[in-house]
DNA sequence: CAACTTGGATAGTGCTACTATCCAGAGCCG
DNA sequence: CGGCTCTGGATAGTAGCACTATCCAAGTTG
């Protein structure tokens, strides 16, 4: 198919996929002349991909080339694209200064040592948890060590249900985008249910009664 | 305290504060003539929270503008005011056409109304959601009502801590401060351990044999 | 053959979150 | 008192991002 066609399948602008192609997150058409490129379902399928990373995961451009890279990028391990698109898909901040970032990562390190975890020292993960928990000390706020540990084995639980719904006889670009999407989906999911879950409990303890309504 | 104080204490650039002043983010300092205002403590405490809402929450100037009129207003109940900075924290997708949407919402109101939550009906989260179940609609992926049901029993019982943990014998602004740090410092910690906890996860079963090693 | 479309390149737009500059009026120092 | 810095306040400018618009010559289509 040609760019209009591939425009209307996707749902995406026709100078919105030029501009994806430069930035090299669309991989070209097959070229026939000049003035003529074919496209297939495999590139309504990355647009879709692309789409989603943007709009629901809140990813910037640069981190969609880094996540289609790995999916891309036959060479890898599935972990190590994973361990790619993991990180690109976590948002960076670096809040703090260097004794509170320090201070941060002891008690990650420490957590991660007692429930034996294999996690690379530079992943992602470290540095966002390390922003909370940034955030909560310098407010006095816990969670102390203690409070992690009952979390971190609730994650192991669902990670491991995440891991294992991965399907495992598919093209390895189709592994790296599901956990992708089943990690994206699966966290604003579970925020999602908890606001709500705030929002009720809130009411239940809060609200004023109802009779206080304007008339 | 003067501007420049001010902005040591809080780690803001002069120019910024005066920005966050014209924004209507933080309240004028108390006016001493025409070339002089006086800045208090919680000036140094209003510039935190702003930063860490935009470093952490990722919040836009205008969303933080709705949590510190939601702080700064006496007359909303602590319910009201939690609605609006939940509203605010969350984050604003629309992601699919209206007949996706309702099909997501359908899902959610009957999810809702089977647990027996109270939630306004324009609550951002149901948007928040309605998000994720329409990209993993598109992608044929679940979940079913029936994945959802125990997410939200757990999402619940998370909850009643979280709310039981607000403090009830402070000023109001300082609960809606509490919860809001808690709601956004909760789920960078859950998120992050259980990115952690799928890197350790995928380690074991797709990591390749450690002599593959680069020399 | 004329109108339209295409790939490709270049430039422009709209938005956001700051930054920089300017100014007149204090305040403070010897 | 004169020179210096600093202040609050206003106005304008900047950087980065994610597009979007325009242009062009070379095809393709009716």
């Amino acid at each position: 198919m040609r760019i209009s066609e591939l425009s209307q399948r996707a749902g995406v602008p026709v100078p919105t996929i030029k501009y994806y192609l430069r930035e090299g997150l669309v991989p070209p058409g097959a070229s026939r002349g000049r003035t003529q490129a074919d496209y297939g379902d495999e590139h309504v399928e990355r647009l879709r991909l692309i789409r989603t990373l943007i709009e629901v995961g809140g990813l910037a451009i640069a981190d969609v080339r880094a996540v289609v890279a790995a999916v891309d990028d036959e060479s890898l391990s599935l972990h190590a694209a994973f361990g790619v698109a993991h990180d690109a898909i976590t948002p960076r901040h670096g809040l703090g200064d260097d004794g509170e970032r320090a201070a941060a990562h002891k008690v990650i390190d420490d957590l991660v040592d007692t429930v034996g975890w294999q996690v690379r020292d530079e992943s992602q993960a470290r540095e966002l948890l390390a922003d909370a928990l940034v955030m909560l000390s310098r407010r006095d706020l816990g969670p102390s060590p203690d409070d992690l540990l009952p979390a971190a084995a609730a994650a192991q639980t669902r990670a491991r249900a995440d891991l294992e719904a991965v399907p495992t006889d598919v093209a390895r670009s189709e592994a790296v985008e599901y956990i992708v999407i089943g990690t994206l989906a699966g966290e604003v999911i579970a925020n999602a249910l908890r606001r709500l879950a705030q929002e009720h409990e809130s009411s239940l303890r809060f609200d004023p009664p109802p009779d206080a309504r304007r008339p």
